[in-house]
DNA sequence: GCGACAG
DNA sequence: ATCTTGTCGC
């Protein structure tokens, strides 16, 4: 498994994110998806502690296998933009504790859909040498047009004459999710696969199982 | 100078 | 992210 090397300065940070964009690789590299992880974090901010967590899930039908969470100190500030830096750390030391590395990895926020093509999704997929997909709520840059109103209605979400991602709409009438490439996936894949993960919620049932193991954690943490 | 701005 | 009550609906 690789070691994280932290950045100490935004220089650092934003030099690792130049050197690294160019190694993303946005088709499909990968066999069978038997197993998809989903991650998330959550923030103590009083007391500079973080949660980091890991779900893994069976790719058919959906049901949690096996679930790892870790408590840190907050390393990085946020910053639009340089969100991953923030996160990594938590969600690489979740998953070490994996018994075994998810086929696929489901991640809160964006892939290439990043200024510099270099997301949380794609920093991590990048770090691990794993699929991922960013799944975000809500989109940091991008002009789309309003997708329909039916689930599985989506457009383009575009940057500088370039499709980044697509927004999609994973139930009727809901507010749509923002997919991007994360690492070895394309883009049609990814929307795949994020459709099989959203069955009934907004929100892929990886993003859901994580969010709900940090903020429970969080809370057994500060009672 | 004025917005926009992943979680 | 987090701060927060009630409320509408299955």
């Amino acid at each position: 498994m690789i070691q994280y090397d932290a950045p100490t300065t935004q220089e650092d940070a934003l030099q690792i994110q130049t050197s690294l964009a160019n190694t993303v690789i946005m088709t499909d590299q990968f066999n069978e998806i038997d197993t998809i992880a989903g991650v998330d974090v959550a923030y103590d901010e009083d007391n500079d502690q973080v949660v980091g967590a890991v779900v893994l899930l069976d790719a058919k039908t959906l049901q949690v296998i096996e679930s790892c969470s870790v408590v840190e100190t907050i390393s990085f500030p946020y910053i639009p933009g340089l969100f991953s830096f923030r996160e990594i750390p938590p969600l690489i030391n979740a998953i070490k504790k994996l018994s075994m590395l998810p086929d696929l990895i489901v991640c809160d926020g964006q892939g290439i859909a990043h200024p510099k093509r270099f997301g949380m999704a794609s920093h991590l997929g990048v770090l691990l040498d794993i699929p991922t997909i960013g799944c975000g709520k809500t989109k940091l840059i991008g002009e789309y047009e309003t997708p329909g109103a039916c689930k599985g209605s989506m457009s383009d979400l575009m940057h500088d004459e370039t499709i980044i991602g697509k927004v999609l709409r994973t139930q009727k009438d809901i507010k749509p999710v923002f997919v991007s490439v994360g690492h070895k996936i394309s883009i049609e894949t990814a929307v795949q696969w994020i459709e099989k993960l959203t069955p009934k919620y907004r929100l892929p049932e990886t993003t859901r199982q994580a969010d709900q193991l940090v903020n429970r954690s969080l809370k057994a943490l500060k009672a």
